[in-house]
RNA sequence: GCCCCCAUCGUCUAGUGGCCCAGGACGCCGCCCUUUCAAGGCGGUAACGGGGAUUCGAAUUCCCCUGGGGGCACCA
């Protein structure tokens, strides 16, 4: 069977991790396969404005080397093709037109809530006669339309991950497949697409996994066509097992890209979240996340998103990274901390200085700022000194300014021997020295920073700082 | 409330009846290396939620319980 699969987000103009997440997955399948990989936007309300968010996503996969093969379908384009469904499904006795107002269905539903009752529609309107529909649409009523829903039975189908489910119909209540708008719900605007596109498999999460019922009933209805296979991913989790949300920290994935994770890294992470190749290995590329992936082996659990796993991950990618590959990817980020104008010559060695030592671009851009600021802005960070423990900083600086003046600066910079000198060890005089030369306790290695500040910047750094502790 | 899905170290996971007194990775701890901190190297800590059943034998099969998550919209 020719693969062919979609990845449908909202259109909220930022990929959260479990979008993205979802997208691999179906770009995955679909290279493992050899099929086909699409991209369709999902924006059946009409009331929002969806081109530059829709444009945002399509940046933000394009950044994590997610391909698509065939023009982004947009669902807000269909909306005829939508409505026609609808009325063929009412045509046919599928489907009926219901006058409910959103009030009244409120209100009955918290009254079933409190007797105790299911919610979902309680098929008020669903044996209506003609003439009654004729009186409700005479009164100016809203017309919905509803699918309507078998009354015995079960639906089942076969989950490519999970194996068979089944719910029984009874459980399911009639739900509205078109507004009063005449705009679609996505369970009917999925079906049509899916059809029409000639969908053979959907891969989303297992939020959707209920939902999945009414959409196969719908494309029932609507065509004696096969369906697609589905297969639902396990959620993803904060630390808490609770959904993943803001206050577990970055949870869109332009964050990330901010920040200066790689999408190396990101795409590596994402894959494991709920997958492992069979060998278990753990650092992968794009092209061997491809050759290595398979449905079948897609776990069934929620999984948490690990922080502190990705920034090793990121650290790791980074490291394999060559010098000029390092540098056009830290390029856009650092610009926009240094702007547009700063010594290049000075970054590719700031950036040479700190692969191997980085979690993410943003903490090594962050390290290597000392060497950006102007000297005339540049300040101790406020609680750098605090975290000096030794009581003997202002005699090591004055050490090092002497040293700095007299030294031989053709000579690499060490400061060992100064620091013997006066019976210290490198652990408890360093500190003094980092936070001098790079307003901090820790960061890129002090003396090549030395270096790479220079005589005038270095000693100028020492002396403002034993001015400032004077 | 009703329905559905799920359950191995703190976390991501390997494991589909004996190879498992459970393997890898992140984290954590220790040691080494070392110009502080990192990074790196080496070592260590740590899990099959509980109870039944099947079987010569169960992390792996079945049932119940418990726990977690999701769903029940004129959102997607």
């Amino acid at each position: 069977m020719t693969v062919r699969v979609r990845f449908s987000p909202a259109p909220s103009g930022s990929l959260h991790v479990g979008s993205a997440r979802t997208a691999l997955f179906n770009w995955l399948y679909a290279r493992h396969t050899g099929g086909t990989f699409l991209l369709r936007i999902e924006d059946t309300d009409q009331s929002r404005s969806t081109d530059t968010s829709a444009a945002g996503i399509e940046d933000t996969l394009t950044w994590l080397g997610l391909d698509w093969d065939e023009p982004v379908v947009r669902q807000s384009q269909r909306f005829a093709e939508y409505r026609a469904a609808a009325e063929q499904l009412l045509d046919e006795g599928r489907a009926y037109a219901c006058s409910c107002t959103p009030e009244e269905i409120k209100a009955r539903n918290e009254a079933a809530v409190a007797a105790g009752r299911s919610p979902g529609y309680d098929g008020h309107c669903r044996e209506l006669s003609d003439a009654e529909r004729q009186q409700l649409a005479a009164e100016g009523r809203p017309r919905t339309l509803r699918f309507r829903t078998p009354e015995t039975g079960a639906s089942t189908f076969v989950d490519l991950v999970r194996g068979e489910v089944r719910v029984e119909w009874s459980t399911i209540t009639d739900f509205v497949i078109l507004r009063s708008d005449g705009t679609p719900l996505f369970f009917l605007a999925n079906a049509v697409d899916d059809l029409e596109m000639r969908i053979s498999h959907v891969i989303r999460g297992e939020d959707l996994l209920d939902s999945t019922h009414r959409v196969l009933a719908v494309r029932a209805a609507l065509s004696p066509e096969p369906p697609p296979q589905f297969a639902h991913l396990p959620l993803i989790v904060g630390p808490d097992r609770a959904k993943l949300s803001k206050r577990h920290g970055a949870v869109a994935l332009e964050e990330f890209r901010a920040a200066g994770y790689l999408p190396d890294a990101l795409r590596n992470y994402l894959a494991l979240l709920g997958w492992a190749p069979e060998d278990g290995r753990e650092l992968l590329d794009a092209d061997e996340l491809v050759a290595a992936f398979e449905l079948s082996r897609v776990t069934h659990a929620a999984a948490a998103f690990d922080h502190e796993k990705l920034d090793w991950m990121n650290g790791e990618w980074i490291r394999r990274l060559t010098l000029p590959e390092l540098e056009a990817a830290a390029l856009p980020l650092a610009r926009a901390r240094f702007g547009e104008t700063f010594d290049l010559a000075l970054l590719r060695r700031a950036l040479a200085l700190g692969q191997g030592r980085a979690t993410t671009l943003g903490a090594l851009l962050d390290q290597a700022d000392f060497l950006f600021i102007p000297d005339d802005q540049f300040r101790v960070r406020p609680d750098a000194w605090a975290e000096v423990t030794t009581d003997r900083v202002d005699e090591i600086l004055a050490a090092v300014e002497a040293h700095l003046e007299a030294r031989d600066w053709g000579e690499p910079v060490d400061l060992r021997g100064v620091i013997e000198a006066l019976g210290l060890k490198a652990r408890q005089a360093m500190p003094a020295v980092y936070t001098a030369i790079e307003g901090r306790r820790a960061g890129l290695p002090v003396f090549e920073s030395i270096e790479l500040l220079g005589r005038d910047r270095s000693l100028q750094r020492v002396r403002a700082a034993r001015a400032q502790r004077a």
